[in-house]
RNA sequence: GUCCCCGUAGCUCAGCCGGAUAGAGCACAGGAUUCCUAAUCCUGGGGUCGCAGGUUCGAAUCCUGCCGGGGACGCCA
């Protein structure tokens, strides 16, 4: 149960009341109107701006339609003490046991506590990484494929359909170069001396694998060919060996995107054809010449004609070229290729995540899916800083030339999937980020990773301890069959509390698109359950396991399981495994 | 020149489809350990939310302008 949701309808209900009984005009907008926790606790469980929202439309004063509606709701049930306090909010206090009852809810889901049907079955598409397939993944790669990732599970949690792709630039000069590299590799793989790298081309020791494995599966044939004959085998045999290894990296990640689309397919397929078809039916291509770009010139400048897409017309602040010179496809021309066949599949809603160097793609994205579709399908995008990697807090440099980068599988097997994935999220996406590798894994409050596993290793382990030294009580599921009166101290219903926001979280994070909410949230959860630990160091009656009193202790350790299957729940969203203790 | 992102405590950052006295960690000062892991917790000081206007019952949050930092700007992907 979301109860902030519930009461939102408990509201909806004391304002139709008032509208029947005359005291409110019919026909209010209660958009507006929302139910939420007060930041001051002291104000109470929840609070509404009702009366503040409608004041002005029903003509009344505030604190009068507050004092009305507070009428009404004091009836409702659940509902302790109603409140008008301020410019005319509306505080609610609720019962206790109405806050016991959420711990048997939690109990009950489990690993599903929090799922929401605010995505309502709609289907959503969100792609990330989507690497050039010229070598391994690196750090810089590993921001995209956590957020992308974290997204897509908290869409799932939120109940959207969630599909999870990967682009494969497999088209254009960049994979030619990678073919003509991977080409001087083969040579030398067959006993050739190749010397230096020649600049232009991919130097990295990454490529001799490559080679060795094209030498020894079709031996010196293509060393006579001309480039016209070899090229696209090279390069297929590249691109596939390279995309195999960058799909295990994300697998030890924990990414398995199930859709890789490649565009040099798309475009052999005719799925640009189909793109200027469209394009051109509504009128929205054009030959013309663009202004030069301000600022910086590139010298090479010259004014000359080209097909442009109207993209001005939906928002873009120019027009974009579709050709290039030598007659082929654009990059961002293939790219609306791959948005409508996005859309073509169902797609209405997608989502592309890319980093922050592409932010000024944005708008010419969104037009051209906007154009395609004719306002049918609506393109989000999230950008992500760049990753600034240290050690004990001296950076360390990274240069694709010098071959010196720190590849996702270096990183991964440094410091583990699970700190990768979290750390990744401890900043939202659109701020550069400090990733220490030291930091990461000292076992400290200030390493919110080691704080929120600690916090789950504790239930774990006050379970552990029960169950051996209370084997009678139960453990488990059946524990959401105890009785709970007796969780009354303040701490332990503030915790309560504090997971009922769980489900608040996920249905907002996934609204905003905002993965790192739920990182967040859980380092605050793990914090309220750290506190109440160490409360019972000071109070001895506070203490979960109390052998002379049973019946307390099996209601506490309901409490302690819930905190653990949400914190479980939420870790199970970004993709973190929880674990049982830490050594 | 145009567009996008950022500017909140000494430091690193949350909070932003408007809501009540702006939060956390680090650092600093003090305190808690026969105990279920002190790997933790508690208390305290610390703020012109970059600046100036505007909208509003109410602005860190929305709008406009400016200042400062970063990024992008025809045939790279």
């Amino acid at each position: 149960m979301n109860v902030f949701n519930y009461f939102r309808g408990v509201v909806e209900t004391a304002l139709d009341e008032l509208v029947a009984a005359g005291r409110l005009p019919k026909g209010l907008d209660t958009a507006k109107v929302t139910v939420e926790p007060p930041r001051d606790p002291s104000h109470g469980d929840l609070s509404t701006n009702a009366a503040m929202v409608l004041a002005k439309p029903a003509g009344l004063k505030p604190r009068e339609l507050a004092e009305g509606l507070a009428e009404r709701l004091r009836g409702a049930g659940s509902v302790e003490t109603v409140e008008v306090a301020g410019p005319g909010f509306i505080n609610l206090r609720l019962a206790d046991d109405f806050w016991r009852a959420r711990v048997a809810e939690i109990l009950r889901a489990g690993l599903h506590y929090g799922r929401s049907d605010l995505g309502a079955g709609q289907k959503v598409n969100v792609e990330y990484v989507s690497a050039n397939p010229t070598g391994p993944l690196t750090v810089g790669h590993a921001r995209g494929a956590v957020v992308g990732d974290a997204l897509a599970g908290l869409l799932e949690k939120a109940g959207f359909a969630v599909a999870r792709e990967y682009y494969i630039n497999d088209a254009g000069a960049q994979v030619d170069t990678l073919a003509r590299s991977a080409y001087l590799r083969y040579r030398e793989a067959l006993g050739e001396e190749i010397g230096e790298i020649p600049p232009g081309m991919y130097p990295g020791d990454y490529l001799k694998e490559v080679g060795g494995a094209l030498a020894e599966r079709d031996g010196p044939r293509w060393l006579e060919a001309d480039e016209t004959d070899w090229l696209p085998v090279v390069r297929g045999f590249a691109i596939d060996l390279l995309m195999r290894q960058v799909k295990r990296d994300l697998h030890a990640l924990g990414v398995n995107q199930s859709v890789f689309t490649s565009e040099r397919s798309l475009v052999e397929a005719g799925a640009v054809d189909e793109v200027m078809r469209t394009l051109e039916a509504r009128d929205l291509v054009y030959i013309g010449v663009l202004e030069p770009p301000k600022g910086k010139k590139p010298e090479d400048w010259e004014p000359r004609p080209q097909t442009l897409f109207r993209a001005t017309a939906f928002g873009d602040d120019v027009d974009r070229p579709l050709r290039k010179s030598d007659g082929s496809w654009t990059y961002f021309a293939n790219d609306m290729a791959y948005h409508l066949d996005k859309f073509r599949r169902g797609f209405h809603r997608q989502i592309d995540v890319w980093g922050a160097d592409h932010g000024g793609y944005v708008k010419r994205m969104q037009a051209a899916v906007r154009a395609l579709t004719e306002e049918q399908a609506r393109l989000e995008i999230v950008l992500c800083q760049l990753v600034k990697l240290s050690k004990g807090g001296i950076e360390v440099k990274m240069s694709k030339r010098s071959g010196s980068f720190v590849t996702l599988r270096e990183l991964i097997e440094e410091v583990g999937a699970g700190v990768v994935r979290f750390v990744m999220l401890t900043r939202k996406s659109d701020a550069q980020l400090d990733f220490d590798l030291e930091k990461v894994l000292e076992q400290s409050r200030d390493n919110p990773v080691f704080y929120v596993q600690y916090a789950h290793a504790r239930c774990r382990s006050v379970l552990r301890h029960a169950a051996e030294a209370m084997p009678h009580l139960p453990q488990g599921p059946t524990l959401a069959q105890v009785g709970l009166a007796g969780l009354t101290d303040s701490a332990e219903l503030a915790l309560i509390k504090q997971m009922a926001h769980w489900p608040r979280v996920v249905e907002q994070a996934a609204f905003a698109c905002e993965p790192h909410r739920v990182a967040f949230y859980l380092y605050d959860l793990a914090s309220g359950f750290h506190a109440l630990w160490t409360k019972g160091k000071d109070d001895a009656s506070l203490r979960f396991l109390l052998e002379e009193d049973p019946e307390l202790t099996a209601a506490r350790l309901a409490l302690v399981e819930a905190v653990r299957a949400t914190i479980a729940s939420g870790l199970q969203v970004i993709g973190v495994q929880p674990v049982e203790e830490l050594r």
